[in-house]
RNA sequence: GUCCCCUUCGUCUAGUGGCCUAGGACACUGCCCUUUCACGGCAGUAACAGGGGUUCGAGUCCCCUAGGGGACGCCA
């Protein structure tokens, strides 16, 4: 019985991310034409990223896609997604399993240690990695730190010896990696947590996973995965790496470059399933190379075989072309009512923004004007949107684009961070709040006679806010390379 | 820097040695439809990264070069 399972690891900041979307979309596909099943695995043992919220974001997320998972296997005596969490002590005894053969031992080394370690060999021009005799404490010492209690970490060991690893991948064929460029890689973390290669083996194998769809940045570290099967002596799946998704500019998708939450594409009012539908066409066609398809059109059609390998970049200009195609030729009036209905018009919506409204309303139809920008993409704006501010024409670009870089890095989505860390930057520029926020204002919401910046940058979410914000600065003309560079120094020093 | 992967129009792709004078789609341009704008229809611009082989024949197979991407963490 085949078997594919899609990792889960939630975001820092919460979204739910495209790429998810993506190789679970093959192995669902993979998994449903092949008459087998399609689990998830939600990776929740880093306490950092994962949060009840963020784990639950892309779960829903995954569903409100069409991707359903199955319960797969009793391996956790819980159903439905499979949480690492939750089995926490089995990785423990693998790992006791592994020590007692040998397989892997216990590093006492520090965190400086490892450091100067990497860049004392970097000078000495050695590219090779760190291996299980680099490691190696005097026998005195580790006694020491054993005694000391001090913490440690369980690392596997590996082949020192030159020679080659040769991974299987369903779509290139054989490859052939260096032993030399695999480390004594920890497997578990001092806070007794699996990383993500033990977990990884552990859970395959646990959950009877047959076939591995993940994305290409794996393939370097697959040669650890296999000596791992080596040493439990349990069959390997076989593998297959699947391209990255791109930026524009050929980097690989991240939010900082491109809108890459599931829920974006959700709030501008694109349909789950033409979504999915342009995934599918990324890096995979159809036999007879139809555009519009369906999950199932796509399953019966489905051969892994027929996936490119060339990063596809992610163009919303045609999957707003495609998102199109399926309004107009897919669904009905009443159907389009009632999805505009779900969409925008619903109570949970509306409750979110009437707070905010309600003062600023003497009938209904103030509402339209007022609001209009939470239910827009993209706002029709123009270099002269932002004439006549108080603020100099030089500072405009620069406070954007602080503004953006402030909100990349924030950690958690609400009224009181963003006021904060914006504020940090206008008190920086030595503006007074009220002609910092203009912009952000005009930028974000259209007009200066609006809802606060920052309770509409709540409601929009993260990547909806970050995109206008690019978006103006675009419209200003954008930041030059020569110009960049002075204000990421600038920056640098504000988020000090 | 080291290793790995990748390379067909600007973008997504078809193509698995002859059907390729390289096809489709997005975007762009023009025309038609139309009271406007869209939609729709028709047409056009536009690509096998470069160089060597193998072969009667190469976009397709091999090698080299170049370019792009990724990996080198107690992140996944």
């Amino acid at each position: 019985m085949t078997a594919v399972r899609t990792r889960v690891a939630p975001s820092p900041t919460g979204d739910p991310h495209v790429g998810t979307a993506y190789i679970a979309l093959f192995n669902y596909c993979f998994a449903k034409a092949h008459g087998g099943e399609f689990l998830l695995r939600v990776e929740d043992t880093d306490q950092q990223r994962s949060t009840p919220e963020s784990e639950q974001a892309i779960l829903d997320s995954l569903r409100w896609l069409g991707l359903d998972w199955d319960e797969g296997p009793d391996v956790g005596g819980e159903a439905g997604p499979y949480r690492q969490s939750e089995r926490s002590d089995i990785y423990q005894q693998h790992v006791n399993e592994l020590l007692a053969k040998g397989h892997a031992f216990k590093c006492y080394r520090t965190a400086e240690e490892l450091d100067a370690l990497r860049e004392s060999r970097r000078e000495a021009g050695q590219h090779s990695a760190l291996k299980p005799s680099d490691l190696k404490l005097p026998e005195d010492e580790v006694a020491r730190r054993e005694a000391n209690g001090d913490p440690y970490v369980v690392r596997m060991v590996v082949p020192e010896e030159e020679g080659r690893c040769v991974i299987n991948d369903m779509l290139r064929g054989d490859v052939e990696l260096d032993w030399g460029q695999v480390d004594a890689q920890v497997l578990l973390k001092s806070d007794g947590l699996p990383t993500y290669h033990l977990a990884n083996v552990v859970d395959d194998h646990l959950m009877g996973i047959t076939h591995v769809i993940r994305g290409e940045e794996w393939i370097n570290s697959a040669p650890k995965h296999k000596l791992l099967y080596q040493y439990f002596e349990w069959d390997m799946p076989q593998l297959c790496h699947l391209p990255l998704l791109r930026n524009p500019d050929k980097s690989k998708l991240s939010k900082r470059k491109n809108p890459t939450s599931i829920l974006y594409y959700q709030k501008m009012g694109f349909l789950p399933e033409a979504l999915l539908n342009y995934l599918g066409r990324m890096g995979w066609s159809m036999p007879d190379e139809r555009e519009k398809f369906t999950l199932s059109d796509m399953i019966a059609a489905f051969d892994i075989q027929r996936v490119s390998l060339g990063g596809p970049i992610f163009d919303v200009e045609k999957l707003s072309w495609l998102n199109g195609l399926w309004i107009r030729e897919e669904l009905s009036l009443e159907q389009l009512a009632d999805r505009l209905h779900d969409w925008a018009f619903n109570r949970d919506r509306l409750l979110e923004i009437l707070p905010h409204a309600q003062a600023r309303m003497e009938t209904f139809s103030d509402l339209a004007p007022l609001a209009a920008f939470f239910f827009s993409g993209k706002l029709p704006l123009s270099a002269a949107s932002f004439d006549g501010l108080a603020v100099k024409e030089d500072q405009l670009l620069e406070l954007l684009q602080f503004c953006v870089w402030q909100l990349d890095n924030l950690r958690q989505w609400n009224r009181d961070e963003i006021f904060a860390s914006l504020k940090t930057v206008a008190d920086a520029m030595e503006l007074k709040m009220k002609d910092f926020v203009a912009p952000l204002f005009i930028a974000v919401a259209g007009t200066t006679a609006s809802i606060s910046v920052f309770d509409s940058m709540v409601v929009l979410g993260p990547d909806m806010s970050r995109a206008r914000l690019r978006n103006a600065l675009d419209l200003l003309g954008g930041v030059g390379k020569k110009k960049l560079k002075k204000l990421e120094k600038r920056y640098e020093e504000i988020s000090r």
